[in-house]
DNA sequence: ATAAGGCCCTGACCGC
DNA sequence: TGCGGTCAGGGCCTTA
């Protein structure tokens, strides 16, 4: 599931393959992964477009167009971005081809139809709700005790907001939370300044971390995700929590549980994150 | 305003 | 082997 490193690691490996390239036309085989315009509408103005500038905020990739339009891309839980030579076919789950001057052509693929593409001048209009970036001077201590101040959600499910932080997803929102010490159950209002200063820490570490070594590639399963070049990223080696359920914490040797919160599967060490 | 639950999707997995 | 049920989960939407 791509969360912010792993879409990083997907802008760095596609900025060089598509820089300048020019798009032909646009084949889209699943209408609704098209959010923004309607999708003929889309076809008329990716027509001829070259890509000129890449970017990311949060878990959304910007593809800056000579048209001065932009193309965002989400691929929530299973999108998949692919340059693929003329001869590779596009699949079942293929929803999307953009065909390249240069015979190439882009495949966005989708398992479970969660992603979503948008073709807009105006990026905030789509991102505008997304909170501070989190490797950038926008996200700091302050600014974080004074978002989850007087909230009563747990933490673990305000980290996951994306009005909050933008980029953290459930990997490295459990990562963050381990390495902080906390419980992912705490009342986010409850946490002093000490604690979400070790929280602010944790949340860039261990994003940085999952830059450094390219993203996580987990186990088999639609989940699992790969960069656009195809090696797998080596984050998931550095996992301390993240899906080890009764596997000894790598800090106190007590088996590492799992629990539900805001529906998303959540995994603590309750000797190194006590509640209260 | 916040919090919590449902929804979209489909492949994997489980028990019978 | 086949079948139904459950699970996973990002972001948006509805409900309380």
């Amino acid at each position: 599931m791509p969360e912010l490193p792993e879409v990083e690691t997907y802008m760095r490996a596609l900025a060089p393959q598509l820089k300048d390239k020019e798009i032909v036309n646009a084949q889209i085989f699943w209408p609704r992964i098209v959010a923004q315009p309607d999708p003929s509408l889309f076809c008329d103005l990716i027509r001829g477009r070259r890509f000129d500038s890449f970017g990311r905020r949060g878990k959304y990739m910007l593809f800056g167009l000579n048209s001065g339009e932009t193309l965002i891309i989400h691929l929530r839980m299973t999108g998949e971005l692919r340059v693929q030579p003329p001869n590779v076919e596009p699949d079942s789950h293929t929803h999307l081809l953009l065909n390249l001057t240069s015979g190439e052509r882009i495949h966005y693929r989708d398992q479970r139809k969660f992603g979503r593409v948008w073709l807009v001048e105006d990026v905030a209009s789509v991102l505008h709700k997304l909170g501070p970036e989190p490797l950038s001077d926008d996200f700091s201590v302050e600014g974080l005790v004074k978002a989850l101040a007087g909230r009563s959600a747990p933490i673990k499910a305000l980290l996951l907001d994306q009005s909050i932080v933008a980029g953290v997803g459930n990997i490295y929102a459990d990562e963050a939370l381990f390495r902080a010490g906390i419980n992912p159950r705490r009342p986010s209002g409850h946490l002093d300044e000490s604690a979400l200063a070790r929280l602010y820490e944790a949340v860039c570490w261990v994003l940085q971390m999952g830059i450094d070594l390219r993203g996580s590639s987990l186990g088999s399963g639609p989940q699992n995700y790969l960069p656009p070049n195809g090696v797998a990223g080596a984050a998931q080696e550095s996992h301390q929590v993240f899906r080890r359920t009764g596997q000894p914490c790598p800090r106190c040797g007590q088996p590492i549980q799992r629990m539900v919160i805001a529906q998303r599967s959540t995994h603590f060490c309750a000797q190194c994150q006590p509640e209260g």
